[in-house]
RNA sequence: GCGCCUGUAGCUCAGUGGAUAGAGCAUCGGUCUUCGGAACCGAGGGUCGGGGGUUCGAAUCCCUCCGGGCGCGCCA
């Protein structure tokens, strides 16, 4: 399956005899591009397309195909199988060399994922609104957020979670008006029950007809800004009482966001000013119609003049991209990131693109800075549309997810009725949030994807339930089998039928394909690999009996595919933020 | 108008310049007195939006047109 057997391994075992076979034949030039994944994972795990060397050689690709297969094939005899098909030299993994791969792996508790040289890495992710209701929109920030900091942790890196979290800016002069009009208990309480929009939308219903509270909401943002001790007791409030919500929604979603890994607007304030003076010394700060601004160059408004990115307002105030590039700074001097990631939608491409651009040219960040833009699309209904509750408004994250741990649990009553109700809840949460988190995750995250219940709960395809089922029925197995886990050190692995070298052949791979999704910072790629995985067990365990086997040493070797097929797949769905519970 | 993203099987989606473009779902057919049937095996189904170009070779790179989405100055 193109994509998921990428054989890195083998690819190191075989590159320097490849390469030599290849010189020897007459070829130069850079040859170790020429080896590389196979397309047909019939005739091979790599494959040399010798194509390229027929006008250098002055031979068809046909005939330096064989004579490089002839000369190679003894030189890997015991690692790979090589032929020559159409031009292609083939490098077929041995399974008797991939059993002893799998021996290796089955001790290591990383499952053969090594640890890299450690870097710094600030990932921004989720960033919800205070006083404003987590939506549909903050789910794939994240969700795909989380699999990735889960991923930068696992390979060894130091990771700093920032949850840029919307708490600064004009509008709280009108929430805390809103606070005040309500008395402060009314108000938290309201807040404290979730009802996050409703607070919002009074506030600003009122501030779009009552012109005396315009005129108290400016002042208050005024008293706000040169801190004002009550009115910034007030603030307190609003915050406390949305993180407290917030901490809520992440406790269901399984992320890893706490209150240590806020890091809202507020809190870069106070470096505001110097980002003006430091652009203002480097001369690269300009004045248009009486706002400061950098023009990065390159980007065009509607008029087809240059288009600035505006660091401050003809008022005096600030906006967003002056407190990315006050974000930047903090990052790079006061954390030390070596990777500055910023999960956040699609639409504000343009926006990050300028604002690297003047932190570069500003010297901000310079070439051993990693600044990412980790892009997503939107998620749909069945029609194509943004998806919106039936009154045409953004769903409540915390509704869509009871919505899916009720289904599962309906799901899971359906079919194991005899399960405990307490056990059985703890189950749909583990299956429903599952669901929805590898259902956002299992697409290419720049694509928008289609919001489908039914297809994200199914048994079948390539779903969170399907894989968890693996894994389940894989620990119903050593529950009946009576062996414990881990199998003792040592033991054996022979792979005879074609589905136990099939499933052998993706296991060597998660490796590779868990450092695969990261480095493309697609958790997608991952879900892939896992799917085949679960995919190639099912066959396996559909042919070959494990328990049931007659021979004590077939048995043994087969317990080890499935606890290796088990790990894989918790480790995975663990680097995605997804729990894989023993029974379902 | 300018810019970015996107278009692959009936549906939902993979696909790194390589071979006959792949999964899952759905459909149809088959297997098995079930190590958890929530199973497995097989089949049909494609002008990779259209057209040019580069290349030994293009879903992939370039140009152009069409469809869809998003963005484009003091909101975030």
């Amino acid at each position: 399956m193109h994509g998921v057997n990428q054989m890195r391994i083998l690819e190191q075992a075989v590159k320097e005899k490849a390469t030599a076979a290849l010189s020897a034949a007459g070829a130069s030039g850079d040859l170790e591009n020429l080896l590389g994944p196979a397309t047909v994972e019939e005739l091979g795990d790599l494959a040399v397309p010798c194509h390229s060397l027929a006008p250098l050689l002055k031979r068809s690709p046909v005939d330096i195909a064989e004579s490089i297969s002839s000369s190679l094939a003894p030189v890997l005899s015991g690692i790979a199988e090589v032929s020559a098909v159409s031009g292609f030299v083939n490098i077929k993994a041995e399974p008797k060399w991939l059993a002893a791969r799998l021996c290796e792996i089955l001790p290591d508790d990383r499952l053969g994922v090594s640890i890299e040289e450690t870097r710094v890495a600030a990932v921004d992710y989720s960033s919800p609104n205070v006083a404003k209701e987590m939506h549909v929109g903050h789910l794939r920030s994240t969700v795909i957020g989380d699999a990735i900091v889960r991923m930068l942790m696992h390979k060894g890196h130091t990771v700093h979670r920032e949850n840029h979290v919307g708490d600064w800016g004009t509008p709280f002069g009108m929430l805390i008006e809103h606070l005040l009009d309500l008395g402060e208990g009314n108000a938290a309480d309201e807040l404290g029950v979730g009802d996050l929009d409703g607070f919002y939308k009074q506030a600003r219903a009122k501030f779009n007809s009552d012109e005396i509270f315009v005129e108290r909401s400016r002042n208050r943002v005024v008293m706000l800004q040169s801190g004002d001790e009550e009115t910034l007791r007030l603030w307190r409030v609003l915050v406390d009482e949305s993180m407290r919500y917030f901490n809520e929604v992440y406790g269901m979603l399984g992320v890893l966001l706490t209150n240590e890994d806020i890091m809202g607007e507020s809190n870069y304030h106070h470096l505001l000013p110097d980002v003006v003076t430091r652009l203002e010394n480097l001369g690269i700060l300009e004045d248009s119609d009486g706002a400061k601004v950098v023009y990065p160059g390159g980007w065009v408004n509607r008029e087809g003049e240059p288009m600035p990115l505006i660091i401050q307002k003809a008022d005096g105030g600030y906006n967003y991209a002056t407190t990315d590039l006050a974000c930047i700074i903090d990052r790079v001097e006061r954390i030390g990131c070596n990777d500055l990631l910023y999960v956040v939608g699609a639409p504000q491409t343009q926006h990050f693109k300028m604002v690297f651009e003047v932190a570069s040219k500003a010297g901000l960040m310079d070439n051993s800075h990693n600044a990412t833009h980790i892009n997503f699309g939107s998620v749909l209904d069945s029609d194509g549309k943004i998806l919106k509750s039936r009154e045409g408004e953004a769903i409540k994250l915390v509704d869509l997810l009871n919505e899916s741990v009720v289904r599962a649990e309906q799901a899971i009553a359906d079919r194991n009725p005899s399960i405990d109700p307490k056990q059985r809840r703890e189950i749909a949460k583990a299956i429903g949030i599952g669901a929805v988190k590898y259902a956002d995750l299992s697409t290419e995250r720049t694509k928008d994807y289609v919001f489908d219940w039914d297809r994200m709960l199914s048994f079948d395809g390539n779903t969170s339930p399907y894989l968890q089922y693996a894994h389940a029925r894989i620990c119903s197995i050593f529950r009946r089998s009576l062996i414990a886990r881990p199998l003792p050190d040592g033991t054996a692995i022979t792979l005879l039928h074609p589905e136990e070298i099939l499933l052998a052949r993706r296991l060597v791979n998660f490796s590779a394909m868990v450092d695969e999704s990261l480095h493309t910072y697609s958790p997608h790629r991952l879900c892939t690999y896992l799917h085949s995985v679960a995919s190639a067990f099912a066959s396996f365990y559909e042919n070959c009996p494990v328990l049931s086997s007659e021979d004590d040493l077939v048995r043994l070797s087969r317990l080890a595919l499935c606890d290796l097929t088990a790990r894989t797949l918790s480790t995975g769905l663990g680097l995605l933020g997804i729990d894989s519970p023993e029974q379902m």
